[in-house]
DNA sequence: GTCGGGTTTTGATGCATATCAAAAGATAGT
DNA sequence: ACTATCTTTTGATATGCATCAAAACCCGAC
């Protein structure tokens, strides 16, 4: 079952806009197959060969590096129409491990096409670089969150970027089911599972939210908005 | 005074190794001018129109992000070599602020020149990814120092970081005189100026360094490193 | 040299979050 | 359906760092 990205519905997320059929169709070549991932199961990992970037088909993701103590930091989570894999550009080997969280699929974009083609169309050239420079400004803002927010205008701040990436899918704009546990959440937010617990049933408590296990529904996002900025500046 | 990229004694840090003279005069043609930025001032602040790639020449600079009410959180301090603005290319606007940290200068490298280049040169094209890669790299390092260390292992693996930085620019293994203040060192590693300033007398008490105001002697780099690591294994 | 403003150090105290612990709830395998 | 395991919640306590405060120190301006 050949899906290619000028028939992807996901083509808007991971590939430039303005392009032609025609082009279209010579883009196709960035992708050489796809592949399926069980949840629970390692993309990559860190240290492994890099030789592809991975265009998130279906499923979902999480991206993490470790201490050498064991001690895990989740680095982000991704979702369809996200790239992933572009930390294993600098140094040719992954210096991270991808785990699906759900089952997945992705397409399997061998850079060294992604470069060639890159060469011919600058509208994907512009496009891989925005990619990029996506991920370090977000990573910006996760330094920005980690080092200067408290517990609650962490979660609250991501559960926002969260429902924020889900509408834009076309899932609602009010309801998620988390695809992550409590623990992965902390390690993201640099703080522990007990303390994002806490701060779920805090939000439940004052009628934010409403929290049924993985399920979270947004009650007042205006409320959840003003705790990650509470001047309402901006 | 005109100095080329080819006769440019940094050529090694900011552009591709392999390169022959030939490709070299073509490469000059990335930078269009130089630019010098004085003690303090910014050379791009967040919301401007992002037009070109800064390669630090001399100098050293930090790079900020803000929240609405004004805290800042610095994401990043660069030095002779290194390339600035990667993270106005996915908004065509900066993300960010950047500030001469000593006076500086800077090669302007107009972002059309780049990929222009980048589509004529492959070499060249890597290089730029290479660059983006990096630096995304470093930030989940950082997001894993902020999230899951504490001050003291936070300031040991920073000032082992910008040794051996220095030190791959030629200067000592051991001595350092810092360009930024304690509170900007602070914002960097998500705390407070006065834990910076605390865990300095610390490790000075300890025989581990020596510090007098902005100059820091490494007296144990070992003790340093086990600080980071304890377990002393990778 | 002296004054004034900024930076750094150090001490005392408080608070947010980590840690420890245990129960409740969900999930998967037999 | 039932048990074993994992996840989540909640409570009690500990602690690392922030905050508040003041003194010491440094640097540039005059």
């Amino acid at each position: 079952m050949k899906v290619a990205c000028s028939s992807c519905n996901l083509r808007e997320l991971c590939m430039p806009i303005s392009f032609g059929a025609e082009d279209m169709k010579r883009l196709d070549e960035v992708v050489a197959t796809r592949h399926h991932v069980k949840q629970g199961e390692l993309l990559f990992r860190d240290g492994e060969p890099f030789k592809s970037l991975f265009a998130i088909r279906t499923g979902f993701f999480k991206t993490s590096v470790s201490t050498p103590d064991g001690h895990e930091q989740v680095t982000g989570f991704q979702m369809a129409g996200e790239i992933i894999g572009l930390d294993g550009i600098v140094s040719d080997q992954h210096s991270c491990n991808a785990v699906a969280l759900e089952d997945a699929e992705v397409c399997v974009m061998p850079f060294a096409n992604v470069e060639e083609l890159s060469r011919e169309f600058p509208v994907l050239q512009r496009h891989v670089h925005k990619i990029m420079s996506r991920e370090i400004v977000r990573e910006n803002s996760m330094m920005l969150l980690i080092g200067n927010m408290r517990s609650e205008e962490r979660l609250a701040a991501f559960l926002l970027n969260l429902v924020q990436r889900l509408h834009a899918r076309g899932f609602s704009q009010t309801e998620i089911v988390l695809r992550m546990s409590r623990e992965e959440i902390g390690s993201y937010l640099g703080m522990k599972l007990e303390t994002v617990s806490r701060a779920f049933s805090k939000f439940s408590d004052e009628g934010i939210i409403e929290v049924k296990q993985r399920y979270v529904g947004i009650l007042n996002a205006a409320a959840l908005k003003k705790i990650v900025n509470p001047t309402g500046c901006v």
